[in-house]
DNA sequence: GTACACCTTCCCATGATGGGAAGGTCAAGC
DNA sequence: GCTTGACCTTCCCATCATGGGAAGGTGTAC
C-alpha cells in the first residue's frame, strides 16, 4: 500500500504521515526497490490510532506517550488515565477561555445598534477610556495564540 | 517613556510592541537621538486598545481592521459589529470543539479504573478495533493545531 | 569610572500543517 | 515501445503570535 492509499485509509495526509515518520512518532515503513513507502496493516493501525488521538486534541508528544503505553501490554491503566486527565483539564480550560471571550463579545454586540451611525459600544469598550483599575498588568496571557 | 515602561503600562511585552511596529499594526514612535523609542499618550492608547482586543481573541489582522475603524469617527457601527459577529462565531465553534473533546475524553476516563491493571478503555477506544464505518475519511480536521 | 539595567537589531525556535518545486516511478492506453 | 498523467521522492518555505538570546550601544546611580 502506497502512502497515498494509506492516507485515504487512515485520514492522515501524506504530508503528515511523512512528518510523523521524520520525528519518529511512527516507525519508517518498508520501501520498494524504487524507494516508495509501503504500508502494512501494523503501520495503518498506528496511523489510525494517531488519527483518533489527534481528534481528541492530543499533542504529538502526548501521542508518543500514548503509543508507547498502547504497545506495552503490561502498562498500568493509571498511567493512561493520568495523561488523559491532565489533557482533559487543559482542554476544558481552553474551552472555558474561548467561551468567555465569545460571551463577552456577545454581550457587547448585543448593545451595538449595528447601523449607519458611528456610535458603537463594542469598539468603545475595547478603547475603554474607562478605569484600567483592577487589572494587574502581568496576569498570564491567554489569547488565541496561547490556545495551542 | 521607554519601551519597557510602555510595556508595563499597557500589558504588552517589549518583544510584541516591537513586533506590532514591524508589521505596521502600530505606528513607529518617536526616537531619542540615541535611537531609543519614546512612547507618548497616543501610542499607549493604541497599545492598550490592542491589548484588550487581544484579550478578546482577535487576530492581528482583525485588530488592524478594528484600529482603522476606531480611528475613523464616521465609520458605521455595523462595520464593527460585522467583525465582532464573525469572530464570535469562530470563538464559539472553537470552544464547542474543545469542550466536545474534553467531554468525550471525560466519559472514557470515567470508565477507566486507573489502577495497576493494564485494561484501559481509554486507550482501547483510541486504538478502536471497532468499526471505522460511519466516519468519512476527509471530513475537515479540527484538532488542537487548527484551533488558532 | 564602573556596574548594572536598560535599549537596539538580528536570528532562531515553537507546533502542526500545507504549498510547491524539481525530479523519479508506475500503470494504462495507444 | 512510447506517451501521458497520476503518483511518488526529497527539500525548502510559510503560517501565527510569541519568546529566547546574542552582540553591542546607552543611561544612570554610586
Amino acid at each position: 500500500m502506497n502512502i497515498g492509499q494509506a492516507a485515504k485509509a487512515t485520514g492522515i495526509s501524506t504530508k503528515m504521515i511523512r512528518y510523523y515518520e521524520s520525528i519518529g512518532l511512527v516507525a519508517a515503513p518498508h520501501r520498494t526497490e524504487s524507494g516508495y513507502r509501503v504500508y502494512l496493516d501494523d503501520d495503518l493501525h498506528a496511523l489510525r490510532f494517531i488519527n483518533r488521538a489527534r481528534d481528541l486534541g492530543f499533542s504529538v508528544e502526548q501521542m508518543r506517550d500514548l503509543l508507547t503505553l498502547w504497545r506495552d501490554r503490561d502498562r498500568a491503566s493509571a498511567d493512561v488515565k493520568a495523561i488523559a486527565r491532565a489533557h482533559i483539564a487543559v482542554l476544558a480550560e481552553k474551552a472555558r477561555a474561548l467561551a468567555a471571550m465569545s460571551e463577552t463579545l456577545q454581550h457587547l454586540a448585543e448593545t451595538c445598534h449595528g447601523d449607519d451611525r458611528p456610535s458603537c459600544p463594542i469598539i468603545e469598550k475595547i478603547a475603554a477610556a474607562v478605569p484600567p483599575s483592577g487589572r494587574p498588568a502581568n496576569r498570564p496571557r491567554f489569547g488565541i495564540a496561547q490556545l495551542h
